[in-house]
DNA sequence: AACTATTTATAAGA
DNA sequence: TTCTTATAAATAGTT
């Protein structure tokens, strides 16, 4: 604009381009100052050079940010913030998710029963006595599982130690003769079925007690804030 | 700039202010397109109003979103990407612990028992028996509890009753008296104390049935995907 | 929105 | 880069 008028198009010569564009930018931005103080705007000014250097002029009564929520906000819903979102409430939904089931597992411990009503109350306790029963159940077949195993091994070992003598033939003493108990695990199952076993109610106490080893799967879980 | 000079400060007349807002807006605009075009650059630029209306420019080879990601690359982790990744964080915390508390209370539902080893599942045998003699024993304290909020209250009446005969002096008959049952609750207790009483063992069901009301405090929470 | 006197921006050269 | 300066562009105030 100046010793010449010029075409606007791309200036061939990498150092004239860059000057220009040190210059102009200079230029840009004071404008964009003067209007900002002038008419009492706000402008969000970023130049990205052909040498992928960035510069940035932005109102001092704003920031890079709130411009472009603000700009996102006319423009409808646009770039990241769906993502973002979507995001929010992904996360809202499983907090209160969250809090749903923490309460629900305090009450299957037999914690903050204040707020259920008799009804509530009486349900709960119908069903765990019934998943009680199930793991229960489980845990006996287990057991049970285990001891026929046992029994069946040791009917093994007692045939191959039989057909062992017999190869033998003539032996007049067996010092090493297993002693079969009958292979009854009533004993065992009785005791599992009799007493109510009850351990010591460690889970309602409100003290969490850190050097207490709880187990594998039994977390205590407390409330969120 | 012309036909007087002006200094930089705040338009008070409000046309004025908005005229000149306009005129400038312009002239940002096609500078920023000239400093595109001749010098091959990137350049975003947002403007707000005073009066809060948004015009943007960008360069043709580039969208708002590059430019700001570009932006936010350089400026290092700012803006809201901190704060998307801070939520990001919170959301795979969130989604892990979920999935912890819904295998625990599925556990305590009599479900999912398969990965459990003997020890925790009589681990977790015993604690559900003693939870559930906590809430047992909390139903039963209630329902004693109403029995004998009853009990007193038919006392109470029944006094009264037997003063208003008494102050109505001689009177023949009672055609409202009350019978006294004896007031013995066990009858009642006794039942709830009895039987085992299994609900049907509804909830080790795979198959949700949405059309049966479950009660309000226990639902069925199938795993995340 | 158009005009225009003036200021401002800046291209080319140093 | 910065300075200079002739000249193009932008624009404040007016119509």
């Amino acid at each position: 604009m100046a010793r010449g008028k010029i075409q606007i198009k791309k200036i061939e010569s990498s150092t004239n381009r860059q000057v220009t564009y040190s210059k102009r930018r200079n230029g840009l931005f004071k404008k964009a100052h003067e209007l900002t103080v002038l008419c009492d705007a706000e402008v969000s000014l970023i130049m990205v050079s052909c040498t992928d250097k960035v510069h940035e002029y932005i109102s001092p009564s704003i920031t890079t940010k709130r411009i472009f929520d603000q700009y996102q906000q006319t423009k409808g819903i646009d770039l990241w913030s769906c993502h973002y979102e979507i995001m929010k409430e992904n996360l809202e939904n499983l907090k209160e998710m969250n809090i749903k089931i923490r309460r629900e597992i305090r009450q299957r411990m037999g914690q903050c029963l204040n707020d259920l009503s008799f009804q509530d109350l009486q349900s709960l306790e119908n069903d765990m006595e019934s998943s009680w029963r199930v793991v229960h159940d489980r845990a006996n077949r287990v057991l049970t599982n285990q001891i026929e195993t046992s029994k069946k091994k040791v009917r093994n070992v007692e045939q191959i130690n039989r057909k062992l003598k017999m190869d033998l033939g003539a032996m007049d003493e067996d010092p090493y003769g297993l002693v079969d108990n009958g292979g009854d695990c009533n004993s065992v199952m009785g005791f599992r079925n009799e007493g109510p076993c009850i351990f010591a109610m460690r889970l309602q106490s409100n003290q969490p007690d850190l050097h207490r080893e709880t187990g594998p799967t039994l977390t205590a879980y407390p409330l969120l804030e």
